[in-house]
RNA sequence: GCUCGGGUGGCGAAACCGGUAGACGCGAGGGACUUAAAAUCCCUUGGGCCAAAGCCCAUGCGGGUUCGAUCCCCGCCCCGAGCACCA
């Protein structure tokens, strides 16, 4: 006999070999369509969802699947409760990434997606993921993105797309437009390159109309806390009141809008500051101040983001003109600073130098008056100050006519009311939101379907000549001119005018990858049927999504935007309902040597070895032992013995009863007392999330199990096998079928547990003496 | 600066509603089996004092409330995430 012979004994009972097991059942899973769900017919539908990945070209990390298994076990114990479980999974493949990374190695995007998707499916089905691959989807196919492109007609039909000459984001080494919300600190999201500013001509879609809908609902839905705050931040309201300041030059009368969130301080109002880009700058600004002003505003229009948003010290000009404090009457001077920034409120600001620290800074650069117009309490009204004040809670109101002695909070109001019976202001409520700016300057995405005519202007195609395919060209290279790359392919850019049949010219800007992702879920159930985006009955049964599961990194962007178009497809009669996700959860982090896990960073870990060395199941276990699901955790090795282990022993115990000639004993009253409290905690904390208790109080049923030289008996195992099926489906599966079953174990019942047994049979009663422990009594 | 998380053994972590801190796993030490190793199985494992019974200390730091605090309150320190010249 040779001595390299095969560590694993062939024989079918007598050892576990995960990767035989795994890919008989995987096969078997295939064959029989066990993951697959009846759409139509589903008596009671359960949409598990979790966000769909972007197929990179170095596969599927351990990141990915961590999530992903997550959402797994989560939709298979829900199965389990006997539920129609819907488990789809798509790719998002559109966008800078794919595109990015096409050029580098020199490939075409329509050539590479494929090969990505293809090595994802493998790596996907090997981890054994209960997904329903017959509702699968890629944004990047034509099919899918007809109808990304209908959506963007609904917005502009209802008047929410609409497109304006705007200074954008640019980014001088991706070449694109970049939205807000991608510009991180000031610099590219993707490259970290510093944002310059741009003038182009853009498409947004006005979700600042639903920022009081979209921060108003947050309190009904059942989400991560931090998804929420996240998503509060970001709509950013500030409540407060808008005032008008009158200004005089050349006899022509103009007036002033600025937003403040403190109308309380209007008396200590010295000057007014006005963006670089404000339009009322050129008529405000005087003969004698003409060049200082037009040589500030140059400077600061050239000026990229970051370096403007981060200036340290205090710059300006004074324009030459005064304007007139509605509250007092007194004239004061107007300024223009780049600390004012165009796209937030009005562009124009009342500096409260005494209450404002940036006022405060700016005042005193430039010499301009201080006014105290808030005091703590006992503090003289006369003393200069000497940072701003800009505590309210304890504030009393000062050297403000009728108002003083009132507290902020009643001056708010009452100076407020005061002034909106002069006309010059009026409570006020302000977003940071921004509309989203949609269009793209790029090759890989769905083309806008728009069509340029001399005559009609921008012109609707009509949505029976959808999709407006994107063509496959060799020569997709964005440059710096501005427009996209498809400007430069006459023959698809050229159109005839769907109104008037006069040659035109196509939209050759490409939609955000957000727009793709802000709907994909309303497709999942439809996929295959040609007609209509999704189909209404199919979409009355499985939608709102029941259970979303996605990171944290998507907190803002993807699932504001995903509301938005629901609410805006709910407002057109497309949908019932106003919010798609009704229960979300954020999934944590696996994170490598203490960094999140990227190619640059050479710290991306494959499952593929792990999976190949330890098995499928194995790995799912562990990566769900490693620590809490929502707060992820460091990925190390180290204990995934211990989770093989435990399968291990596992496979042992229920081979014994099989191989046993009678095990049908009632089992051990001590061991089955231990199983119904295991029955019940792993029931309660699976919904919960909470995986790493569930495998430890099963690995703990183990343990007393295999106490002692007993034998186990098939009641103690049976209903163990289910426990363990949601994380390590494949031996589960294998070893339902040893015990007798005839039937897949995700068609069978979750175990009910008996309240009186798992009910702690002993009290320990603890004795303490002056709060110490001091012994028990059992 | 503001808003959320979080800080517990050598390591990953658990602890319901204020009631035996450290379940479960890794690692480490010891033992059984073995010619030997691997695998498997058993025991020990927060720190300290003690021959032992037992006692003391311990959940980032300092106070407080309570018969009793990892948990509640006040004041700090550190780590992570988000927002940030947002008026």
């Amino acid at each position: 006999m040779s001595n390299a012979v095969n560590p694993n004994p062939t024989e079918e009972s007598a050892g576990y070999d995960p990767s035989q097991v795994e890919l008989k059942w995987q096969e078997s899973w295939r064959d029989l369509a066990t993951n697959t769900v009846d759409v139509a017919n589903a008596p009671d539908p359960f949409y598990a969802l979790m966000m769909f990945p972007y197929p990179s070209a170095e596969g599927l990390h351990v990141g990915n699947l961590f999530a992903f298994v997550g959402n797994d076990i989560y939709g298979r114990f829900q199965r389990l409760q006997g539920h129609n479980v819907f488990e789809p999974l798509g790719y998002d493949a559109f966008g800078i990434h794919s595109e990015n990374y096409a050029l580098k190695v020199q490939k075409h995007p329509m050539d590479l997606i494929p090969q990505n998707i293809a090595n994802f499916r493998r790596q996907l089905e090997r981890a054994g993921l209960m997904v329903d691959w017959s509702h699968s989807l890629s944004t990047t196919d034509p099919e899918y993105y007809k109808w990304t492109q209908w959506v963007f007609l609904q917005l502009l039909k209802q008047g929410l797309a609409y497109k304006k000459q705007a200074a954008v984001n640019w980014c001088p080494s991706c070449k694109t437009v970049l939205a807000n919300e991608q510009v991180i600190g000031g610099a590219c999201e993707r490259c970290d390159t510093p944002v310059e500013q741009r003038f182009l001509s853009q498409w947004f879609f006005r979700i600042s109309d639903y920022a009081q809908r979209l921060l108003g609902n947050l309190d009904t839905l059942d989400w991560s806390e931090t998804t929420k705050t996240a998503q509060r931040n970001w709509i950013g309201r500030s409540e407060g009141a808008e005032l008008s300041f009158v200004a005089k030059r050349n006899g022509e009368q103009h007036s002033i809008r600025v937003f403040t969130t403190r109308p309380d301080t209007v008396f200590g109002a010295t000057y007014l500051v006005l963006a670089p880009e404000h339009p009322l700058v050129p008529s405000l600004t005087g003969a004698l101040y003409k060049s200082a002003v037009d040589q500030y505003v140059a400077r600061s229009s050239k000026q990229d983001v970051v370096s403007r948003k981060s200036n340290t010290e205090k710059t300006g000009v004074f324009t030459g003109a005064y304007a007139i404090n509605p509250a007092n009457g007194e004239e004061i001077p107007i300024w223009i600073s780049d600390y004012v920034l165009m796209e937030y409120g009005t562009g124009a600001i009342m500096a409260v130098p005494g209450h404002d620290e940036r006022d405060f800074e700016f005042a005193k650069v430039f010499g301009l008056p201080i006014v105290r117009v808030v005091c703590a309490e006992g503090e003289d009204p006369s003393a200069p100050l000497e940072s701003a004040f800009t505590e309210n809670e304890r504030g009393v109101i000062v050297n403000s006519a009728q108002f003083d002695g009132m507290t902020v909070a009643t001056a708010k109001r009452e100076i407020t009311s005061m002034l909106q019976a002069k006309n010059a202001g009026k409570s006020f409520v302000n977003y940071r939101l921004h509309d989203w700016c949609i269009s793209r300057q790029r090759y890989w995405g769905p083309p806008i379907p728009i069509i340029y005519c001399d005559e009609h202007g921008a012109v609707p195609v009509p949505e029976k000549d959808l999709p407006v395919l994107l063509p496959h060209v060799e020569d997709f290279k964005p440059d710096d001119s501005g427009v996209s790359p498809l400007a430069r392919h006459e023959d698809w850019y050229r159109v005839p005018c769907p109104t008037c049949g006069k040659m035109a010219r196509r939209e050759t800007d490409v939609s955000d990858t957000f727009l793709d992702s802000a709907w994909y879920f309303l497709r999942y159930p439809s996929v295959g049927i040609d007609e209509v985006p999704f189909d209404s009955s199919l979409t009355q049964k499985w939608l709102p999504v029941d259970s979303y599961i996605g990171g944290n990194e998507h907190a803002v962007l993807h699932l504001l935007y995903s509301r938005f178009i629901t609410m805006v497809l709910h407002d057109m009669g497309f949908l019932t309902f106003e919010e798609p996700f009704t229960r979300f959860r954020a999934h944590g982090l696996i994170i490598r040597n203490g960094a999140k896990m990227s190619k640059s960073r050479g710290n991306v870990v494959v499952p593929d070895h792990y999976i190949e060395k330890w098995g499928a199941d194995a790995f799912r276990t562990y990566l769900m032992f490693l620590g809490p699901f929502e707060e992820g955790g460091d990925f190390r090795d180290a204990s995934i013995s211990g989770v093989k282990r435990f399968l291990d022993r596992l496979w042992a115990s229920v081979n014994t009863v099989v191989d046993a000639t009678n095990a049908n004993g009632s089992g051990d009253p001590e061991v089955m007392r231990k199983l119904h409290q295991t029955i019940r905690k792993v029931g309660e904390d699976i919904p919960k999330l909470s995986y790493n208790t569930a495998v430890a109080a099963m690995m703990e049923y183990m343990n007393s199990l295999r106490r002692g030289e007993r034998k186990p008996v098939r009641a103690e195992v049976e209903s163990l096998v289910q426990l363990v099926s949601p994380f390590a489906p494949h031996i589960a599966e294998e070893l339902w079928l040893r015990l007798g079953h005839q039937e897949s174990v995700f068609n069978s019942r979750w175990p009910k547990f008996d309240e009186a047994l798992a009910a702690e049979e002993k009290i320990d009663l603890v004795i303490q003496v002056n709060g110490k422990t001091r012994g028990k009594v059992s």
